[in-house]
RNA sequence: GGUUCCGUAGCUCAGCUGGAUAGAGCAACUGCCUUCUAAGCAGUAGGCCAUUGGUUCGAAUCCAAUCGGAAUCACCA
């Protein structure tokens, strides 16, 4: 249990025995109390003076005595205005250190003996572009969110649905046939889904043109729009698919096969993976048999042109197309489709989408007829909504080129990582395989940490002509505290297996230090709750704040008692567990040396 | 137009299940490397928490309205 709680059931004790209550510890809200104040949690006490009858500061003095002569916890109280501040007794800390210090897996649940197993979706890429920093959002926070559920207890599997067939992959498809020249990867040098979102580029090029054309014969925008020659042609395309022409799914499975292999490099160097991997072209024909059977059930209704449709009005949506009138099918119905297979393949508890804020009403859709359709996991269901990433000049669009490609993006942050290193002669003493080794964690842990460090609710902003930095609020200023402290590790060389005077002095900060490092756990919980990595970021961060005014401020090695200097060692032993299995759940890995 | 989300320092973000004088980082300016790694530490400056009203002991936080921005409402994905 953490001090924090035990702290919160002793109060709730106490107030029940002052004022004849029946608080839970759960009622209990201490807050952590503020540095200008003694102590380290305070307990507000405007709720209680009804109860007591008395001043807030009388109340707040009824408590803090009786708290101190029962609970065993309080070394003494302050009272400031209604503000209880608590001062915890010395072994609290002592006793919580020693208890931890050498844990590996600080801060991490065991799998809970419910066993709840979760599907996290992530990533979710379409074959017909390479990934952009919107995908890296995606990406980092889909496997981030896994691992925060697994050090939780609960059972995860990361699942990723790639769309690979539909109109638009179509459309790279018709451009390549059209202007291709029969070009592969290896002739052009290029990336494989880099290749391809060339022609998806050309198509929507040519696109635009046709419609000029047919605007300047005097043809109306509307009817431009829909009749554009390319546009009828890639309609073709998709019946052709759905149909199975040979030639066309030849086509298909050389350009994907180059985009899969675009993007298993790109997810190698993010390190994110999979546990197991979908493709729409294998799942929409299921999507297909269940809208027939909603049929039947009249979960669907079929208009006289043929498509097929679900009537949402009474939840306060809308209708909405399940089925196109020439039979192929829309998104959704390979959505439906992959959610019945995923329940039949991993009997989830739990099914997260970690899907962009943009799809907000189509998750809601789509939830709404998994439930209509019967099944009842529908309500596990949940969408990890996520903000767009901008630009200085508003969103990303892929189809105008106004995004920042992921390769090119982690190029950069490696050159950057590099020529830092580089200048500040970190690296001097390195070999050159461990020197680019480090400057590839640096890198990404500067662009994973940049990118998680948000509240994933919110949009975020990403100035190209700003690199992401490596001071302050950064990814390499965690690490670089993580390597501070092995450095100490290293010069020290001995066990630090020394039992802990229980009632050493303790300063301020090592107080403080303690506190933070104490509240881990349960923060990790939090951040699952939330599916919020940003909880874990913006808590590393703090922790590596105290810690290196810490280190600026007291000797550990050059401590001259024995008895002080084993405290410290175990003390930022445990800080930096924290660091490490903090970004572990960031997925960034840690530096010995930097 | 309907629905949903957002508006906190020059910039990027914390804080939002109501609590003490609203916090960081970057950028600017000042100091600190003969002492465990200066990718660090200390300090200065920077705020009508969009606006107005309400709820109460107390509001950046909850409610309403207004202003500003975004997303979505496709036989696109």
């Amino acid at each position: 249990m953490t001090i924090q709680k035990l702290l919160e059931e002793q109060v709730a004790k106490s107030l029940n025995n002052l004022f004849n209550s029946s608080f839970k510890n759960t009622d209990i809200q201490l807050q952590i109390t503020n540095k200008e104040f003694a102590g380290e949690y305070t307990l507000v006490v405007f709720p209680y003076l009804k109860l007591s009858g008395k001043s807030p500061e009388i109340t707040a003095q009824i408590i803090g005595d009786h708290l101190k002569t029962n609970s065993g916890f309080l070394e003494s109280y302050n009272v400031i205005k209604g503000f209880l501040n608590l001062e915890l007794k010395n072994e609290i800390f002592t006793n919580f250190l020693e208890l931890n210090y050498s844990n590996s897996e600080w801060g991490y649940s065991l799998k809970s003996e419910l066993n709840s197993k979760v599907l996290v979706e992530y990533s979710s890429p379409n074959t017909n572009k390479p990934l952009h920093l919107g995908h890296v959002r995606n990406n980092l926070l889909g496997f981030s969110v896994a691992q925060i559920l697994k050090a939780a207890g609960k059972e995860v599997n990361k699942v990723n649905i790639v769309n690979d067939r539909g109109v638009h992959i179509c459309k790279s498809m018709l451009a390549y046939q059209l202007f291709g020249n029969s070009e592969t990867p290896e002739s052009s040098g290029l990336k494989g889904d880099h290749l391809v979102g060339k022609y998806y580029v050309a198509y929507d090029k040519e696109y635009k043109k046709q419609i000029q054309e047919l605007l300047g014969k005097g043809v109306n925008q509307e009817t431009a729009e829909k009749e554009a020659p390319i546009l009828l042609q890639v309609q073709q395309m998709l019946r052709d698919w759905e149909s199975g022409n040979p030639e066309v799914l030849a086509l298909w499975k050389k350009m994907n096969s180059w985009v899969y292999d675009g993007f298993d490099k790109t997810y190698k160097t993010l390190g994110v993976d999979f546990d197991k991997i979908y493709y729409e072209s294998q799942t929409y024909l299921l999507g297909k048999e269940i809208v027939d059977e909603g049929l039947k059930k009249n979960v669907f209704y079929k208009k006289e042109d043929g498509s097929v449709w679900i009537d949402l009005t009474k939840e306060g949506l809308d209708h909405k197309v399940v089925q196109r009138a020439d039979g192929t099918s829309v998104y959704i119905t390979q959505d439906i489709g992959t959610a019945v297979l995923r329940h039949r393949d991993f009997n989830f508890d739990e099914l997260v989408y970690v899907v962009g804020n943009e799809q907000d009403y189509h998750f809601k859709v789509l939830f709404k007829i998994l439930e209509k359709l019967g099944y009842a996991w529908a309500k596990k269901c949940s969408h990890l909504s996520y903000g767009m990433v901008e630009l200085p000049d508003g969103k990303m669009k892929s189809r105008e080129g106004t995004v920042v490609d992921a390769d090119e993006l982690i190029d950069e942050m490696l050159q950057t990582a590099k020529q830092t290193t580089i200048d500040l002669g970190k690296t001097a003493d390195f070999a050159e395989d461990e020197a680019n080794k480090l400057y590839n964690t640096i890198a990404l842990g500067a662009l994973k940490y940049f990118i998680l460090k948000v509240d994933p609710k919110k949009k975020m902003m990403f100035n190209p002509k700003e690199s992401i930095d490596f001071h302050g609020n950064t990814g390499p200023f965690i690490q670089y505290t993580y390597a501070r402290i092995q450095s100490i590790f290293r010069k020290h060389n001995n066990s630090i297996n020394f039992n802990t005077d229980l009632n050493i002095e303790l300063s301020l900060k090592e107080k403080e230090l303690l506190n933070l490092l104490s509240r881990f756990p349960d923060l990790v919980k939090e951040s699952a709750k939330l599916l919020s990595p940003s909880e874990i970021a913006n808590y590393v961060f703090d922790l590596c704040r105290e810690f290196n005014q810490f280190y600026h401020e007291y000797p550990i090695l050059k401590e001259e008692s024995e008895e002080k200097k084993y405290f410290r060692l175990k003390l930022i032993n445990l800080i930096g567990v924290t660091i490490k299995n903090s970004f572990k759940l960031l997925g960034i890995s840690v530096p010995e040396k930097m």
